[in-house]
RNA sequence: GCGGGGGUAGCUCAGUUGGUUAGAGCACCAGGUUGUGGCCCUGGGGGUCGGGGGUUCAAGUCCCCUCUCUCGCCCCA
């Protein structure tokens, strides 16, 4: 540490930079409710497992970008890369399946160990929707709809275009799994080296390679719609339906897949080409398998997760600067009125800025440049005639009136 | 983890082939105005030139290491 600095990847978010950060969340936690969606929380730290048998030993966030450490306790622990897997534990702990379907809404702080780029850093914030215990395609619809209408309220929907895709179910995957590990074996030579490394690993990542050799191979690899059980196969038909009842307006992306192993038939991204490589705006999926695989019965699941800092640089600024009324006394008789009258104020609702100290220059001068839309003078002649002076700081219009009358007046 | 480009005042930046006390605009503070803001005028405070080491009579400037931001890869929100 040569200097006083937040560590690598962290930020500090001061006020003008929270305002926006506090937009996004408080528009995604109306939205939410607004389709039945209610806040929660969970530990910001969750026993190792939790995260090491829901997103899978071989993942990439798991293998190498966690932030885990051993307490005094001797307990492997870990600060939560997202936010499902957190959820899902917290509905198996506290006997939630009798509340399905169970729909969440929460935000806050993730910590991965990346190289931190614009949008991305090692501790970033999200904000997550997750419907536990509805197996239904309308649930998925809903989930979607849900995101959709966030980014509508945050005015960036139109910036971001919706990629969706189904994995299948379990049984579809193995089938289409073996086949594209048998296609891509057979033009091993032309991989790259990142592919050949995920033929072992992650097949399906090789569908959404960057290389250009690659993407010539992916152009003809087989496709999952062909190994699609009918059951998968009428699970994304019904999706397709519903968005398009909804009007939510979708691409189907056949090469859209997910790095998470609990992943199952719908996987889906709002993506932007405004952020750089940083493009996934908010994402998720289905996960019919996670509940289980943490030690909970069989239940489905479905949810996602948005990156805040993400859609903060996404929203236009809109500072919505607080609207508030300086009292400015002139002389000592006046302060102990000028507190008096804030303390009255404030009680009402009113939001007052009463300065510590300086001469009425000084203060008009503060109010000024704290945007206040009006300014109350009282000195020893308002004191005497129990008046105060209200001053429109916009036109700089003056007017005296009784003090009983301030609050009526202000609130007009 | 890999490759490229940057770090000079709170912010945006200038700083010549290495050269003497590192500058500007904005912001901040004070005064002009101890009962009146915005505009204007005058003055002022602020810099380990990201950090460390090296070369040199002399380093913001050249070299090495390191930290950090940034662009791409990887991965993901």
């Amino acid at each position: 540490m040569a200097q006083l600095q937040p560590v690598r990847g962290t930020h500090d978010i001061l006020p003008d930079d929270y305002a926006r950060f506090r937009h996004v969340v408080d528009v995604a936690r109306q939205a939410a409710l607004l389709f039945g969606y209610r806040e929660m929380a969970t530990p910001i730290f969750e026993f190792t497992e939790v995260f090491a048998r829901s997103m899978g030993e071989t993942s990439d966030v798991v293998s190498k970008e966690m932030y885990s450490f051993t307490d005094k306790g001797g307990e492997g622990l870990t600060l939560r890369p997202e936010y499902t897997a957190g959820i899902c534990r917290a509905f198996i702990s506290n006997g939630l399946q009798q509340h399905v379907p169970f729909k969440a809404f929460a935000w806050g702080p993730m910590f991965r160990f990346e190289r931190p780029q614009k949008g991305r850093q090692r501790q970033f914030h999200q904000i997550d929707v997750e419907v536990i215990g509805a197996a239904e395609p309308q649930a998925d619809v809903e989930v979607i709809s849900v995101a959709a209408e966030i980014l509508r309220r945050l005015g960036i929907l139109d910036k971001c275009v919706l990629e969706l895709n189904t994995l299948g179910d379990p049984e579809s995957r193995v089938g289409y799994r073996e086949a594209l590990v048998r296609y891509f074996s057979g033009h091993a030579d032309a991989l790259s080296e990142d592919s050949r490394k995920r033929l072992e690993k992650n097949p399906l990542r090789i569908l959404d390679s960057k290389d250009e050799g690659d993407r010539r191979l992916v152009a003809n690899a087989p496709l999952i719609q062909d190994y699609l059980t009918p059951a998968a196969s009428d699970f994304f038909k019904a999706l397709q339906d519903g968005l398009g009842a909804a009007g939510v307006p979708f691409k189907v992306s056949p090469r859209l897949v997910r790095g998470l192993d609990y992943y199952t038939h719908t996987a889906f991204e709002f993506t932007t080409d405004m952020l750089g490589a940083q493009g996934t705006v908010l994402a998720g999926g289905r996960y019919d398998g996670l509940i289980e695989q943490l030690g909970g019965k069989p239940t489905p699941g479905i949810g996602w997760a948005g990156g805040i800092e993400r859609l903060v640089l996404l929203s236009d600024p809109q500072p919505v600067p607080p609207r508030s009324v300086a009292i400015i006394p002139i002389g000592a008789a006046a302060e102990a009125e000028a507190a008096k009258l804030a303390a009255e104020l404030r009680r009402a609702d009113v939001a007052v800025e009463l300065a510590y100290g300086g001469n009425a220059g000084k203060r008009f001068k503060r109010a000024d440049k704290l945007g206040c839309f009006a300014a109350v003078v009282i000195g020893d002649d308002e004191l005497a005639g129990g008046v105060v002076k209200l001053k429109n700081l916009t036109s700089g219009e003056e007017t005296t009136l009784p003090r009983g009358d301030l609050l009526a007046k202000l609130k007009a």
